[in-house]
DNA sequence: TTCTCCTCGGGACATCTGTCCTTTTGTAAT
DNA sequence: ATTACAAAAGGACAGATGTCCCGAGGAGAA
């Protein structure tokens, strides 16, 4: 049952107690798990699968924050600083949380400094690892960023293409536009270093992408 | 003395029985208080002044990621990742602390669940500006940056000037090159926005610098 | 099949920004 | 005051990236 993996994952048992209050939420691929400036309801600890989070900015330019997989908690700033849904998070495949109620945490966890640490440690992991993207996209060209993506997002799957019908949404998410997109695409045709048919992209030298991407990575 | 003060920023009083562990450290205007990459010695709460953090890249290439006044927190990231200091930490005004020293968290304050909770909504905090900062880094052309950290900078001391001996430091922290920088403040100039003289450039129409800054801020 | 429309890739151009180098300016020594 | 040196400002050019737009190809309707 998820509350086993739970504490394997998390190295923290609920206590039985509170066992009755909490529930599993699951997410196919593509959809929408929280959504920017939305209430938050309460911790989703996430058990299985993998999201996306990106953030928007009023002119609907969009960027790639972060790529999670297990142990990844959302929820935790908008419930500590008590404010809106802050980023998107979109599941990247199909995803299974633990979610604790808002209220329960208030009740009976807020005080519990096991369950501190958790939050703790998933904070600092967020923020060393935030603070490093913030250096990478605000000074790494867009070619890298998008050989950045390409690796993060492919890192074990065998995802070796890009569909095209993508294009759009992943420029958005590397922070530039299809245009360039497609500019960074021919060039690398030209190299020999990935092949477009149809619908897809695809990559014919890995090490030359991971080469590009200087070992920057959205994880 | 600074402890009162402690407590009255951060709503925690340290146990009495450790009140002897506790330090103070001041720090000169424009003092490195932590220097990437060396080791951390315990958690830093600032009690009065202001201090900027910013990163490096390998390449020598600098950025701002936040401007701090109190509440503010130095330290937590490496204690509780168990890593190295992530970004150097420069006084910009003279800055007081209360310092904790690792080894007394660790023994004493780890499984304080009031502590933690100092923790937990200043590492909320840090994050959820981060991630707008990183977000503004990647998407605000440099103009937009500048005017910014001049909103921050000066958010309320009456500073209406930027020295030009700080230009080129300025530039590394927003980004980008002393040239552009000066590309920048030459445009503003053709428009009245800003004049220099000597070793200042001063400020003549806020109005306008904070209607560039799109309400970006650093803090 | 043919026409229409929509989407995608890519050309052309403008803007932003970095690098390199020349010119200007300020300062100190003679 | 003159000269020499160092630091700052700015010109010129190149590369990165955004915007606008056009032509080609595919999907659906007539």
């Amino acid at each position: 049952m998820a509350l086993k993996q739970f504490a394997a994952i998390y190295h923290y048992s609920i206590p039985n107690t509170l066992e009755k209050e909490i529930t599993i939420r699951t997410y196919k691929i593509n959809e929408y798990i929280l959504t920017a400036g939305e209430e938050i309801d309460g911790f989703y600890f996430l058990i299985s699968g993998k999201y996306f989070v990106s953030s928007q900015e009023i002119t609907g330019k969009e960027l790639l924050l972060r790529y999670c997989q297990t142990p990844a908690i959302m929820g935790d700033i908008e419930i500590l600083e008590d404010c809106l849904i802050q980023s998107n998070c979109i599941a990247a495949e199909p995803c299974t949380f633990v979610f604790i109620p808002k209220k329960i945490y208030e009740k009976e966890l807020k005080y519990d400094a096991s369950f501190s640490q958790i939050l703790l440690r998933e904070l600092a992991y967020k923020l060393r690892t935030c603070t490093i993207s913030s250096r990478v996209n605000a000074l790494s060209p867009a070619n890298v960023r998008l050989a950045a993506f390409l690796c993060t997002v492919s890192s074990d799957s065998q995802v070796s293409y890009i569909s095209t019908n993508n294009l759009e949404e992943t420029a958005a998410l590397i922070g530039t536009t299809k245009r360039h997109v497609n500019r960074i695409l021919k060039q690398w045709m030209d190299q020999g270093i990935v092949e477009r048919e149809n619908d897809e992209v695809r990559i014919l030298q890995w090490d030359k992408v991971k080469e590009i991407s200087e070992d920057v990575r959205f994880e």
